[in-house]
DNA sequence: AAAGTGTATGTAACGGGTTACATGTAAGGG
DNA sequence: CCCTTACATGTAACCCGTTACATACACTTT
């Protein structure tokens, strides 16, 4: 690999006019130009970033710190703000911390010594200080744990409002909601959300927790439909969670959606290939991941920023696990 | 953040003694010792790996070149790949090449300038010199391209024969394989396997081509049924694959696995949040992806590997989209 | 003609580590 | 008692860019 010092002897100049020629700054004569473009494309130069890093304490690297990229959620995000970052020049470090607060503050400190110039966060075990303290530009992504950082999160109290009416309009008499993990922020809001509506309408309602895996999903619903045979529709706090419920109520010969109608959320690709497919409170995931990888790159750019708390609007998308109004 | 200079001032030292305790190398007296451990304590101090990467020329740092991370096949192999790497104090960087060639020309370029340690490959749509040239550990992964280069890989066409067998086993008389992309190794291999017993035994068969999405699938399908309706089991290329044809099979109301027979590739989660659950060709994904993992770091920290070409078994999974043999 | 301004280029310090080399001390061998 | 060797530590060069600063020349300006 050559370096600056190569090109400088090959072009006949200094490493000043060398650099001075690469970040266009400074003066430099056309000829003298021209001697170090030719001398950096004969000898296929190329800067190394890390000695730029090392000066300039910015590395062109955003870490991405989720729970588990093999939850069907977080890939799209990840690919969104893989595209945005690409286009911007920065490349993406995923850390998959399990909410695991010790892994989480290992990923941190790693970070932090490669002069990572921002961080996505759509996990928050550790205590913000912890995070402000980094010093450097953050983004929260669907959950929001500090007003000084800008977050990025969807409408859950009003999607799950939407999806609750939707499933009485649809004549459900007595709804079951199965709720996620208790003070993840979604799954507080969708709760709250469906709570409220139920209660305002007076609606025969039950609900139960459950954390946001299938197999946990399964065996709370089998439970469910055990002690409540009556309950003639599901709004699940999340498309796994729906794909569950959709497997036990198969599996016990309901008719969906005649005798069961089931909401999910998320918008999750799975939901589609299911059958029957499975109609969902569509979160636009992509979307969000590229606004959050956006706002992080603004503030690293020192860009002002319009706003400081992005709330993005889910749509129902209609599919086959529920009765049509229309 | 405190670096070196301010370490060995605050003990006492200079800081060739300060790197010597940090890299446990060379001799320093235990009282020397004690004061920097000390001033380290005191002063929160971590070595800037930066730094350490411009004289190393490492990073610590390994790329992971991939298709397209939405892909499902892809979140667990990055997950095993990542949950390797942190516990030999590596992190990964996410590269979604889509196959384009000028992405990951990119990706590499920006990579090679970052120092990073090692890839790997799921992608290889540059020639084999590309990857070489850069003078880096590889591992090749799902394909191969040369043979300097470590191959993980599963048993392709062994598992496209048991699948095939065993379709022809619980009595299907007309199959149809769909394929993935030409010259896609993993892709090939399946279809020959599917080719090799179907001649053998003298079944009826078609084979389609498809892409690995699901949209291509149900398009792809939908044709094929309308040609021939008496086809009573199909091998598809993938579960994604599988997934549309399913889909497809029950909108025009085949019993499956009465009428229809399906059989998928790859062993994602998604087979089994359908219903039916789909019966499938499962590859050890996370296994591979650790095994890579390993091998690349193997290589990264000059280890001897054992061997060069790693091909691991696929297992039937039985589930409900074949009919019982037993 | 002296001073000021814009242009052009090179030298060297810097960023934060690592390590070759020089130097120095004490213990052990003959 | 001198020499070797193990131990201990510091100085400075090095990794590869960036940039402050010094220097120098060509024009203007007054």
């Amino acid at each position: 690999m050559p370096t600056i010092k190569d090109v400088a002897k090959y072009a006949n100049v200094s490493v000043a006019t060398v650099s001075r020629v690469l970040n266009k700054k400074g003066y430099v004569s056309k000829e003298a130009e021209e001697n170090v473009l030719k001398a950096i494309a004969d000898l296929n130069y190329k800067p190394n970033s890390v000695a730029r890093s090392l000066y300039h304490k910015t590395s062109k690297m955003i870490g991405l710190l989720i729970p588990d990229i093999s939850n069907p959620f977080f890939p799209e995000l990840a690919r969104a703000v893989e595209d945005v970052a690409l286009t911007y020049g920065y490349t993406v470090v995923i850390c998959n911390t399990d909410e695991d607060i010790r892994k989480e503050a290992q990923y941190l400190e790693a970070l932090q010594q490669k002069y990572i110039d921002g961080l996505i966060l759509t996990t928050n075990q550790l205590s913000a200080d912890n995070y402000e303290n980094l010093g450097i530009p953050l983004v929260a992504l669907d959950r929001q744990f500090s007003n000084r950082v800008p977050t990025v999160s969807s409408k859950n109290y009003e999607g799950a409002r939407q999806a609750t009416e939707y499933l009485i309009e649809n004549g459900s008499e007595f709804i079951a909601h199965i709720r996620g993990p208790y003070h993840v922020k979604p799954a507080d809001d969708r709760y709250q959300g469906f709570k409220d509506v139920v209660e305002e309408q007076g609606i025969a309602h039950i609900v139960v927790d459950c954390d946001f895996t299938m197999a946990s999903a399964m065996e709370v619903t089998e439970g469910l439909f055990e002690k409540y045979s009556t309950i003639d529709a599901v709004f699940a706090s999340s498309d796994i969670i729906a794909a569950g419920v959709l497997k036990v109520a198969k599996n016990i010969n309901k008719r969906i959606p005649e005798d069961l109608q089931i909401i999910g959320f998320d918008g999750i690709p799975l939901g589609e290939m299911l059958t029957p497919a499975l109609t969902t409170v569509a979160q636009p995931i992509y979307k969000m991941g590229a606004l959050s990888a956006r706002l992080l790159i603004k503030q690293i750019e020192k860009e002002p920023l319009d706003l400081i708390n992005y709330e993005v609007k889910t749509t129902i998308q209609y599919r086959e696990t529920t009765r049509s109004d229309t």
